[in-house]
DNA sequence: GTTGACGTCCAACTTTCGGTTGATGCGTCA
DNA sequence: TGACGCATCAACCGAAAGTTGGACGTCAAC
């Protein structure tokens, strides 16, 4: 018998999700929280094997978040991602926090419960197209962008320019442009719209 | 008895939508399509008094097509979308092409309950947030962006250089121009970046 | 039928803004 | 300590962006 919390934020989310679950005969729902603050406090109240976690919480804070108080907290519990993104930054961040898996929300029930199987044997469970994805990074291996960097696109995907970088980040406009030309070349871009764009696609930015 | 339609690409919403609506006595789900092309037919098949309709089907196609469809099908049906999506577009569009109602997925199962209650009812059901939103574009009414302007800013968006548009929309580059700074001062902003960021947070491009 | 508003299109002008290059101090890690 | 990466900056250059002004067609209103 493997006992499941289901922690997202969308009531019909977790409707959904503990039906799958509790039409399964050796799968029970232990629990059901929608904010990722009373993760921790819900593994230890009911005896939880697996964890559903989502990612985005809405302004309550990010699955992540969850994950790494878990772990904070000494608590080895396989922790399964469910989440509709399936952004590159997303499935590093989590994976690198100690996910036991990452699923999408789209799946088949089959595959919920096989990797809801998986990650109570221990194992890894990835959706085929997050699979995918980590493949295909690891074939081409984008030079990270430094958080200043990032910081940087950021300001321009929101409309800022070069001067008002330079005003709000507090340093001169030359140290943007210069931080822009890193961005280009790691992006292998030459334009502002184009670094946008292209940081958008492989899921750098929200 | 108010006999619901699902109409969902994700097992797991359509899972939770289908226990909402069977947790309520006089409320019962009389199918459920992954589909949009499967609406019209299930509409018919089963008495269907309530459609619930999601708004993005993956690549299968749109909600708006959906309900296109079953209006010119002569359908009457009352349909309410159900989606995670609150852009202003997307929101217009729907109603425009007939929809009952606007919830979100976040929403309470008691939202959802007498949003169906009043569809079914023949009135309109629109989620908070939405309403507010809507309430806020009549306030300050945006002008509007034509079609050609929004097909040049949508290949701003993409990283295209204004020589790059006038190729691929043959014509002159001064035309391109000229479309952006009619987008420019429509959306009272002074440069392509900033229009893509204003775009985008009007929801006028996806 | 005429007027006017609007959308699409274009040319020529100006210049700002963006991008490149090269160089410096600073921390870190091997 | 020496090499490396990151953040910072100055000065230069030029293309690309944005402005102005205008032509033409269409459609609706009057």
């Amino acid at each position: 018998m493997i006992r499941v919390l289901i922690a997202d934020d969308h009531p019909v989310v977790r409707a959904g999700l503990a039906a799958m679950v509790d039409s399964v005969p050796d799968l029970v729902v232990a629990g059901q929280v929608a904010t990722p603050g009373h993760v921790v406090t819900a593994v230890d109240e009911f005896r939880v094997d697996v964890v559903l976690l989502d990612l985005s919480f809405g302004k309550d804070g990010s699955g992540v978040e969850a994950l790494h108080d878990l772990r904070n907290h000494g608590s080895t519990v396989p922790v399964l991602i469910v989440t509709s993104f399936e952004s590159e930054r997303d499935i590093l961040a989590a994976i690198e926090a100690g996910a036991a898996g990452y699923l999408l929300k789209d799946a088949e029930p089959d595959a919920l419960v096989a990797g809801i199987r998986a990650a109570a044997a221990g194992e890894m469970a990835l959706a085929p197209r997050v699979a995918q994805r980590m493949a295909q990074r690891l074939r081409s291996p984008h030079e990270a962008l430094t958080s200043r960097e990032l910081e940087v696109l950021h300001l321009v995907a929101s409309g800022a320019s070069n001067s008002q970088i330079a005003n709000t980040l507090v340093v001169s406009e030359a140290t943007v442009k210069s931080h822009l030309t890193h961005v280009f070349t790691k992006l292998d871009v030459s334009s502002r719209t184009e670094a946008v764009h292209q940081a958008r696609q492989r899921g750098l930015m929200p």
